[in-house]
DNA sequence: AACAGTCTCAACCGCCTCGAG
DNA sequence: TCTCGAGGCGGTTGAGACTGT
């Protein structure tokens, strides 16, 4: 039985709100209060789907959203956040790649930590932290302003980390924490096309536009990801994090490749556990994985997981600390592991990438993305959907 | 002035989660 | 325990505004 689509109906406009719609659902919520959001477009007058209805109320109508410019203080919450979580993600693949020959069991593990990595992410999450601002408004922001002016920086805007082997850009090295990377107060939101060069014109010394400067921002973008593909190949065939576990504990997960053996905090000893260390072991991942959860951040400064993240917050403290918090982390990992994965080295070729090939294999993440997703089907038995 | 290219962001899409029955 | 649907999520689209030629 397939699910019926959720916007169906003769009639249903589509497209922009008009006042005129805007004044109907929200006299009506006004009136009757939010829910029932299948019922709410009949009930109002209004021919649009329920799912319109709250994606309009929640995002713009609501009294308490906040709209319009984001401060410098907020740009720097998103950018340090996106750059938290991206940074574990990096730090999780970068942890469960094996430095020889791919074998099915790291292969495994990285699928295993790419799929607890999506579970951590969200936009969501960080609009949490911004009092006030919705997680679509934060997501717009980000693609539409703050990517590109990582980019500007030469930044990785997935990793953050500095791109590499880009001698297009004038500029080269990297600011030397990411509070620099917010735009200067004065220049709190650029106009469009004047004071912020777009990525279409970004030339190189000699003048010529940069490889791909031809395409839109959208395009290139699209382009650009094996790791999507990646990440979608592995989310359409994980379900649940208990799949993940089982499949852990059956062996594939290797100890020794695992981010946390290496950690004194204990992790490493739940995996052996019996059913209970499930629980644990997930709790205790996706917190290590939330900068604001088990953070020392949390006894150094008092931010309680839940409530202190008031409108009258101030991150700056906590901002300066998460940055060195993180650039320690940094030096951290690459002091125990000894190697260093450039994952924004897009200008290598990497589909000839062969297993022998192990340490260009190993320099270069683009490569074992589509080392993976060439080998994907070693992973999963399709025809069972089951880990194999 | 006209046109093409680019940018922004509100809105949509499709999938997922979770709770009620 | 299972099914179903409301609500939630991130990714993507496209209309309209803007800029450059």
């Amino acid at each position: 039985m397939s699910r019926k689509p959720c916007c169906v109906g003769e009639g249903l406009k589509k497209g922009a709100w008009t006042t005129e719609e805007d004044k109907k659902l929200i006299s009506y919520i006004h009136e009757h209060g939010e829910g029932g959001w299948r019922d709410i477009p009949q009930k109002a007058g209004l021919k649009r789907c329920g799912k319109s209805c709250r994606l309009r109320w929640t995002n713009y109508l609501k009294p308490d959203v906040k709209r319009g410019e984001f401060s410098s203080e907020e740009e720097q919450i998103i950018i340090m956040l996106h750059a938290s979580r991206g940074n574990k993600y990096v730090y999780m693949l970068k942890c469960s790649l094996p430095r020889k020959a791919p074998q099915r069991n790291h292969i495994n593990t990285v699928f295993d930590m790419i799929s607890i990595s999506l579970l951590v992410f969200r936009w969501s999450d960080i609009a949490r932290h911004l009092p006030r601002r919705t997680d679509n408004e934060v997501k717009n922001y980000w693609n539409t302003h703050l990517k590109k002016r990582l980019i500007e920086q030469c930044i990785d805007p997935v990793t953050h980390k500095p791109l590499a082997s880009n001698s297009n850009h004038t500029v080269n090295t990297p600011p030397e924490n990411l509070h620099s990377l917010a735009a200067p107060s004065s220049d709190k939101q650029y106009s469009r096309s004047s004071s912020m060069p777009s990525l279409s014109r970004l030339t190189n010394k000699d003048g010529t536009p940069v490889q791909g400067g031809a395409l839109s921002h959208k395009k290139r973008f699209k382009k650009s990801s094996s790791t999507s593909r990646l990440l979608n190949k592995v989310a359409a065939k994980v379900t649940s994090v208990k799949e993940i576990l089982s499949a852990s504990m059956e062996g594939s997960l290797s100890a020794t490749t695992l981010p946390y053996a290496s950690h004194s905090n204990g992790f490493s000893e739940q995996i052996g556990n019996e059913e209970d260390s499930s629980n644990a072991f997930l709790t205790n991942t996706l917190a290590e994985f939330d900068p604001f959860s088990q953070s020392p951040l949390y006894s150094e400064h008092e931010i309680n997981a839940t409530s202190d993240l008031g409108m009258d917050y101030d991150f700056s403290h906590f901002l300066e600390k998460l940055g060195r918090d993180d650039h320690n982390e940094e030096n951290d990992m690459n002091v125990e592991y000894g190697h260093d994965l450039l994952m924004s080295d897009v200008s290598q070729e990497v589909s000839s990438t062969s297993v022998d090939d192990q340490d260009n294999m190993i320099e270069n993440f683009e490569g074992w993305s589509n080392y993976l997703l060439d080998h994907a089907d070693f992973v999963y038995d399709t025809e069972s959907d089951s880990l194999i």
